[in-house]
DNA sequence: AAAAAATGTTAGATTAATATAACTTTAAAA
DNA sequence: TTTTAAAGTTATATTAATCTAACATTTTTT
């Protein structure tokens, strides 16, 4: 039914989701400026947002999630958390590193190397032999 | 000097390595099977890459890489080498799956990321005690 | 409440990646 | 060796994402 979203589209609505968590409200400057792309841009991507009935957009006014587009918005936030923790936490990657990639691969994972790499962080957060492996191997 | 590549082109390079080192030669034809595009799709990629210094295509002759070409295409196809035993040799992830991911993700990974990670894969091969607790704790 | 500033929208242009269709060249078959 | 088939190329069109510039609406200041 949904065809799957461009990872710009993604975006867009990872970061509505955001910054209504964060000020309660999104416009269309916070989205732009967050972006780093001009307000006429983000018009044209809300029209596209609506069309598919996951965002809800009057003129002039504040940008809203529909359910679906909630999901997504979650969906792809869940991602970038997972993917972040591992390459902070396990990898040891520098945090601003860390979450530009997982800012881009969150688009492109799929659901089983999701789910695997979910299971394999809770392992290392359960079993101490293992963080305890971990934490001694990785540090340098 | 040389500005980032698409992903488009990055695939483009990377294929034709990958059909040289299996079959000596890369015609536009192979290119565009192994892509899922058509040749027309090819042409206007190689002219692109030829411009950049990349490839060398003459007029219907076959593909070939510069040195820096060569370069690149090798950089992307250790990246996803990297990822695909991660995602395989760790986490366990199905080949197919790991396979497609590994293919979409080697665009965006950072070296920083890369590194740790390829130092991450390295320590699990040497380290007896961490291997063990990895394959322990992976097997459900 | 009028003027100014900020924000939002629309129209039109650009770039990258693709496709289709027509055409050219090369390779293969008769 | 001519004809046919395959491969490669070019011209033109489409889609997605962005931009600039002009215009509209809302909000803030005076």
């Amino acid at each position: 039914m949904n065809k799957k979203l461009t990872e710009s589209l993604e975006n867009y609505l990872e970061t509505i989701g955001m910054l209504i968590k964060k000020n309660k409200i999104a416009r269309v400057k916070d989205i732009s400026k967050e972006l780093n792309v001009k307000n006429s841009s983000v018009n044209i991507a809300l029209n596209v947002l609506a069309d598919k009935g996951l965002i809800i957009h009057e003129k002039y006014g504040y940008v809203e999630l529909t359910p679906e587009g909630q999901k997504i918005a979650d969906d792809i936030q869940h991602k970038e958390d997972v993917l972040l923790r591992f390459f902070t936490e396990i990898l040891g990657v520098d945090k601003d590193v860390a979450l530009k990639d997982a800012c881009r691969m969150e688009h492109t994972i799929s659901d089983e190397t999701l789910a695997k790499l979910i299971f394999f962080i809770g392992k290392v957060d359960k079993e101490v032999s293992f963080k305890k492996a971990i934490q001694k191997n990785m540090k340098e």
